[in-house]
DNA sequence: ACTCCCTGTTAATTTATTGTTAACCAACCA
DNA sequence: TGGTTGGTTAACAATAAATTAACAGGGAGT
């Protein structure tokens, strides 16, 4: 089950990079309606709200430039981003002009499509995926990195820092073994007798937090590290 | 009299483009620090509150994106654009994966430029707005930042300059940790001690303020900073 | 089973951070 | 000049967190 991080309306012609970028988005975490031409995109885009439009400029029937027009008439809220080959300057001024919110020139990476879509919707506001929040689900748990907080069936606990930090790497590596000295190198600084006894307190701590999911369990690994292993159902 | 339309921070080292984007982007209504470094225009940054930075990228002293870095750390709120001769594909995203909000690639036209600028103006200002009308409700207290003063039942209660601004800090993150850090560098200007010692002066100082509002709190997270609590109804 | 070493757990101790009040100092202003 | 005001530093109390200690189990090899 995963959750869609936002519409995306991708008007695009070229019908391999068309589908290309509706494969890629998709497995971004992305609903995309691709349309093949600026009037079907005007059609779509009037038929239910977007989070975003992606346009080609030079689309059949209806180009790029006065597709986005259009839209911005139905609602100048929605952001969007010209995709084009060519690199005119005078083309990038008009879609500038027309307030788009960016403009990208083929050919470019599906990783700087993505970042610039992110930045976007980013600045809109639109809730990113939460693994950038550093919120972790452990079983029935919510665990909070940035506020240093648990919710338990309701409850807030309040972590510690060091908790936080330990219980993080632990998140980030579920159902994963994280060794020892890893864990005291990047939490303690160092890898000594007593930095892996307190360590061993704060296991134990953790546990005890952790101790109302039977789904969740922290394993040691004798002589290795520890496991945060996470049952699904 | 001409209006400000925006303090920007502008960091360039080549001066015939540093002196000809200065004199073009003030003719534009524009406000122009303009800085010959990375180090200088962190120095510059430090000193007052911009809108926007743009920055080169090959800098000497301190190259821009380590620059961005330091500034995003300061106040992850200010939008970027970076500006650079190398259309390298990777440097465009590390730029972005940095949260630049823009970059453009020389050569690009004065207009160019002045489009993203506005683009990104635009974006932030009805945020900007919010937070420039700087009212904030706290409970059934008002709080207007632009006239420092705190409504209290009726009571006015006048805020000192950075009484407001970490009340603004704090207001702008309810029910959000915000880092001691952060503050530190964003109010103070620096981290240490002292500073340190003094600010948890003023926190002092707030929580009187606000102690007739049962349902508000400033609590402390030890270790790593403050929240500003607020329980609705 | 015996032994060594690693881990679990709780409590005691030490260290670090924060709360608070007041003294101090510098800038501003009548 | 002297009185305000805003901000920093100092000092001490109160807390919270982190480490250390102590002891009890447990695994793994012999």
């Amino acid at each position: 089950m995963k959750e869609v991080k936002a519409d995306i309306l991708l008007v695009e012609d070229d019908q391999n990079l068309g589908y290309m970028l509706q494969d890629f988005l998709e497995m971004e975490g992305y609903r995309i309606d691709l349309q093949k031409n600026g009037e079907s995109g005007l059609t779509a885009f009037k038929s239910r709200q977007f989070d975003l439009c992606i346009l080609d400029v030079m689309l059949p029937v209806k180009d790029g430039f006065s597709l986005a027009e259009e839209i911005h008439l139905i609602n100048p809220q929605t952001p969007f981003i010209f995709v084009t080959a060519k690199a005119l300057q005078s083309d990038r001024i008009k879609g500038l002009k027309l307030g788009a919110d960016d403009y990208i020139t083929k050919p470019f990476s599906t990783e700087e499509l993505k970042l610039r879509i992110e930045n976007i919707l980013r600045r809109i506001g639109k809730q990113q995926e939460n693994t950038h929040n550093n919120v972790f689900t452990i079983g029935q748990i919510i665990f909070d990195f940035a506020n240093q907080v648990l919710q338990i069936h309701g409850e807030e606990r309040r972590l510690t820092k060091k908790e936080a930090l330990l219980l993080k790497m632990l998140c980030q590596n579920v159902n994963n073994l994280v060794r020892r000295e890893q864990i005291l190198l990047q939490i303690w600084g160092s890898d000594d007798y007593f930095m892996g006894r307190s360590m061993d307190v704060y296991i134990a701590k953790l546990r005890n937090y952790l101790k109302s999911e039977p789904t969740v369990n922290i394993v040691n690994i004798h002589g290795t590290g520890f496991k945060l292993e996470v049952n699904e159902l």
